[in-house]
DNA sequence: TTGCAGGGGTCAA
DNA sequence: TTGACCCCTGCA
């Protein structure tokens, strides 16, 4: 897609297959905050930008061409045509149906640390509650950060948390999560975990390799590889999917190994796609266990 | 007001 | 395979 400067300003005319809200509210991301104009600040790599979408043109303010072709272009996935996936994916009228409820995601490329810390915060945990906590953990150890007269914090590298320990989160109230946050920082820093090398594992090596993180399980994992390695075929499975995947094509006694099983067989190598419309068709549509 | 259930899972036995 | 788990929120 191709974008021109006017004002200081980043447009990209006749941008398909993206919404903001779609994209930042599917549960992807915790970083990013809706303005009362429709607009959506957000941080990543150290920077806040502020994007909107207005007639099919997508805006940036707050950035820099040099920052829109190194950063924003990859982070939001535009370089990506969406539509031979959805036509891909449309496998039944289940899929037709979440793909048009949702037809505006598109799988960011985070980062990997920040990913990972957040994901190991989400666990057993309400997304309002894990923006809190991942904007507590930003707001004590990252830089301030600004648009206009908004302020913000980027999220701490792992280097700046080295040697941290579990009384200094108290603050977070994060509960047992500390100690898995804690377990990331001294892997990731110590070495034993090289964060970049994963990119270049294929998928299975790469979920082996970040579960050695204590709090890391499949789950987390799979949304780690997805939302930051780009690993399509990575089908995070929580309760929201194993819901719908059951009431739409399994029973509700169905393991999660039978649902990922599925996901592989119906979606294949685009199953991450698929989990994110579904799991956005589930949560905003409150699918229920069909045992209800 | 207090009490309880449950939350985008994971660990350990 | 199963229960416990920190802490917060929503709801009787």
């Amino acid at each position: 897609m191709e974008y021109y400067k006017e004002n200081g300003i980043i447009k990209i005319d006749g941008v398909k297959d993206f919404h903001p809200v779609h994209t930042f509210l599917c549960g992807q991301c915790f970083r990013w905050v809706e303005n009362s104009d429709g607009s959506f600040d957000g941080i990543a790599y150290k920077k806040a930008v502020n994007v909107s979408l207005t007639k099919g043109t997508l805006i940036i303010k707050n950035t820099s061409e040099e920052d829109y072709n190194n950063i924003w272009r990859h982070y939001l996935d535009l370089d990506r045509d969406y539509a031979p996936l959805k036509e891909i994916l449309s496998v039944d009228e289940n899929l037709k149906k979440a793909i048009e409820y949702g037809y505006g995601i598109r799988i960011l490329n985070q980062e990997p640390w920040e990913c990972l810390v957040s994901f190991i915060i989400s666990t057993q945990n309400q997304i309002p509650r894990i923006k809190k906590i991942v904007n507590a953990l930003s707001e004590r150890y990252g830089e301030k950060i600004q648009i206009e007269d908004r302020v913000y914090y980027s999220f701490p590298d792992a280097e700046s948390l080295k040697g941290i320990n579990e009384e200094e989160l108290m603050f977070l109230k994060a509960g047992y999560r500390a100690g898995y946050i804690i377990d990331a920082v001294n892997k990731i820093t110590s070495g034993e975990i090289d964060l970049e090398k994963i990119f270049d594992m294929d998928y299975l090596s790469a979920k082996k390799e970040l579960m050695k993180i204590k709090g890391v399980g499949e789950k987390v994992a799979d949304c780690v590889l997805l939302f930051s390695y780009g690993k399509t075929e990575a089908f995070p499975i929580d309760v929201w999917v194993g819901r719908i995947m059951r009431n739409l094509y399994l029973s509700e006694n169905a393991s999660i190994k039978d649902i990922r099983a599925e996901s592989e067989r119906l979606f294949g190598k685009n199953a991450g796609l698929a989990q994110q419309y579904l799991f956005y068709y589930a949560r905003d549509n409150s699918i229920q266990d069909s045992s209800k």
